[in-house]
Order: structure tokens, then C-alpha cells, then sequence
DNA sequence: GTGTTTTCTTGACATAGGTCAATGATTTCC
DNA sequence: GGAAATCATTGACCTATGTCAAGAAAACAC
């Protein structure tokens, strides 16, 4: 169940076989986590890269008042990791938190290392996905400046058409960049106009 | 003169002989472009990768009223692309122009193919361009909905000092995400509070 | 199941920043 | 070097969205 999942997501972006896929798998650990886990804190060095197979998890900064900025969220299919901290192991400004109970595919530096060099073809892999999330943060900073809040709420449907019935509503008008007051009033608006 | 740049600038990635260097820059060629040239124009597939050896340029979407939205401004030793249009061939949203003349090094998708298979180590090279490129848009993202556009103006000054002095005012206000009336408002109570 | 916490809604009011229009100041260009 | 274009400033007014407060509803915990 897990593996085929995997190797799903693996093929879509390289040709590989079963075999070798599971194989690939060999390197990570399936771990859980229990709702409201805490995976990363700001100032600690992130130590994974995950591949969720089942939960929601968000990552988010905190402003100077102590309010959340959620940056992405992280459901069944999606990586999650502050790949910068990650990658260079230095501290990271980001927060990792589970929303539901998970079930994720981890692995760490080192073994990433020796799975990148094991399987060079990978390195592609991971290029694309770090090039697919720029193009989701392109996307999502143009929306903030261009769009007003109605219509990246919109936007935020269309794309992630399953979550508001996962998340509590106040998270989502986080990521959106509104109150959550904010929020309330555009949806009740949009039913009885 | 623009060998050593570039070489300074691999080199702070990777490590590599400066023979190796000058075989390097031989795949790509050196091009020249006048002031308000557009390089990529929205709906087109990108077919370079730059390099900016002198100058300055913009890459920008266009929103529903037709104003720019800039994204990024690239300017000596920064790479300008849209990466994801690039690689995948496919049409681009967005906008790329040079706001000075310039001179860059640019090299095309066969070229960068064959580049990296002679020297594999570059790949790594261009993840580490990309993912501090989603680092510099999750930063922005962050400031645009957690700060001030004062506080954003300051960041920006912080950042890049130089580019005042280079490009009109406006074209900041749009990397801000605020109307250029508002940056000069901004600015003029800086001066006398 | 009842108490506690978390989430959502609604009203009243406040404000950062936008829009439009007019005027000056700079640049650009032949 | 002067006309034309581009850019910056300022005033008056407007609006999308925020903040604070309070209550209702839902979810959670024991």
C-alpha cells in the first residue's frame, strides 16, 4: 500500500522499476505522528525530508506579533521538509507541524546522500520537485499582491478542492494572508448574496 | 573580464579547475541586449538561461488590469530564466526585460543538456540555484503578508542598496506589491517625520 | 454526558493602502 | 537644446481588510 503509493509518485517524474523502487524505499523510515506534533521548530537544523503517505501536516513562519503565516500545506502525495535548512544544516526559520494524525516516509541527510549517489537518476527527481514548489510560491506571491482576498480564496478551492473540509477554517485564512474574521464575512457573503 | 565573474561564481558552488571553467562558459554565448529589450514574452516557451554579466533586468506577470507584477529583478551575477517553462518546454506566464543594457551569458536547453552530462556536477550546482531562489520567494511571500509595505521597503533597501540609484522608483513599488503613489508617500515621511 | 477548549460568526469601528487627477521634475531622443 | 515621454510628488477621497469584543456552535477530553 505504502510502496505502491511511493512508486506511483516515483514514476511520474523518472522511468524505474518495481524492483529498484522498492529498494528506493529501503532508505527511508515509515514513521507516525500524532495530531499537533511538532516535526520542526524554528532555530533547530531540519533533519528530514518527508513523503507524506497519509495526514496533513503545515509548515509556517511566525511574525512579530506571534501570529502563524502558514507558507504550504502538506497532504498525502507531498514532500515536506525546509529544504534549505535541510540541505545546508543550518538553522531554519520554519515550523513543521502535523494538523492530522501522519504517516510519512523520512529520511535524513546522510542516507539522502548515499541514496542520491546509489540512484543518480533521482537527482532529477528532486530538482523538479524543488522547481515545482518554486512555481507554486511564484504563483502564490503573485496572488497576494494581484488578487484580492475573494479571489485567492477561490483559487485556493480550485486547487486544493478536498482540504476545507480537513482543516479547521482559520488555518486556511492564514495561508490566504487574511483574518480569519475576514474569511467568515467573504464565505457567508458568497452564499446569500 | 566576464570569464572571471563567471568563474568566481561557480566556484562558489563548486569546485572546479578554471580550465575546466573556460570549458565551461564555452557553452554558452555571450549576448548583448539594448535597454527595454523583451526577452520572453508571456505565452512563448523559454528558451535561455542567463547569466548577467552587466546590467539589469525584470521578470514580471501581468495582472487582470494589465499592470506588471515584478517578480524579480536580476542583476550582475544572477541568473534570469523561467525555470519551470525552460525545462519543461512549456509556455511561460511570464514576463522578461532588461531595464539597462545588457550583457549575458545565455545558453539554451540542448546546450544545457549536453553541459550537464559532461559535467554532472553541475547539476548540483543548479539545485542549489533553485532552491535559493524558493528561499528568496518564501521570504517574500512571508514579508508580503506579515509586514508593512514601509517594513517591506526597508527590507528591500537592506538587501539590494544598490538599486535605487539604478531604476525608477515605480518599478520598486511593483516588486513591493504597492501603488507607486504610496512608495513616494512612504519615503517622503521617512525624510521629515 | 458535561465541562473545556477550539472554532466560527457577527457587529462596530479603525486604518493601511488604493485610485484619480493635477502638477512638476527628469530623462530621452532626434 | 527643446519637444515628448517618463517619472515622482501631493491632495482629496475611497475601500478592502484588520482589530476588538462577545456570543454561538462545534469538537474534544475525561
Amino acid at each position: 500500500m505504502t510502496k505502491e503509493l511511493f512508486n506511483k509518485h516515483i514514476t511520474k517524474f523518472i522511468n524505474i522499476s518495481s524492483e529498484e523502487c522498492e529498494n528506493i524505499i529501503s532508505f527511508f523510515t515509515l514513521k507516525k505522528f500524532a495530531k499537533k506534533t511538532i516535526l520542526l521548530h524554528a532555530g533547530e537544523v531540519c533533519r528530514f525530508e518527508a513523503f507524506v503517505i497519509k495526514g496533513c501536516l503545515k509548515t509556517y513562519f511566525i511574525d512579530k506579533n506571534g501570529f502563524e503565516v502558514i507558507l504550504t500545506f502538506a497532504t498525502e502525495n507531498w514532500w515536506v521538509s525546509d529544504i534549505a535548512s535541510f540541505q545546508q544544516e543550518k538553522p531554519s526559520q520554519m515550523w513543521i507541524e502535523t494538523i492530522e494524525d501522519c504517516e510519512m516516509l523520512m529520511i535524513n541527510q546522510a542516507d539522502k546522500e548515499r541514496l542520491l549517489s546509489t540512484y543518480p537518476v533521482l537527482e532529477k527527481m528532486f530538482r523538479l520537485l524543488v522547481q515545482r514548489h518554486l512555481v507554486t510560491y511564484q504563483e502564490r506571491l503573485f496572488g497576494n499582491i494581484a488578487l484580492t482576498a475573494k479571489e485567492r480564496y477561490e483559487v485556493f478551492l480550485h486547487k486544493y478542492p478536498a482540504l476545507p473540509q480537513r482543516i479547521p477554517q482559520h488555518l486556511i485564512a492564514s495561508y490566504l494572508g487574511v483574518s480569519p474574521e475576514f474569511l467568515s464575512r467573504l464565505r457567508n457573503k458568497k452564499k446569500n448574496p
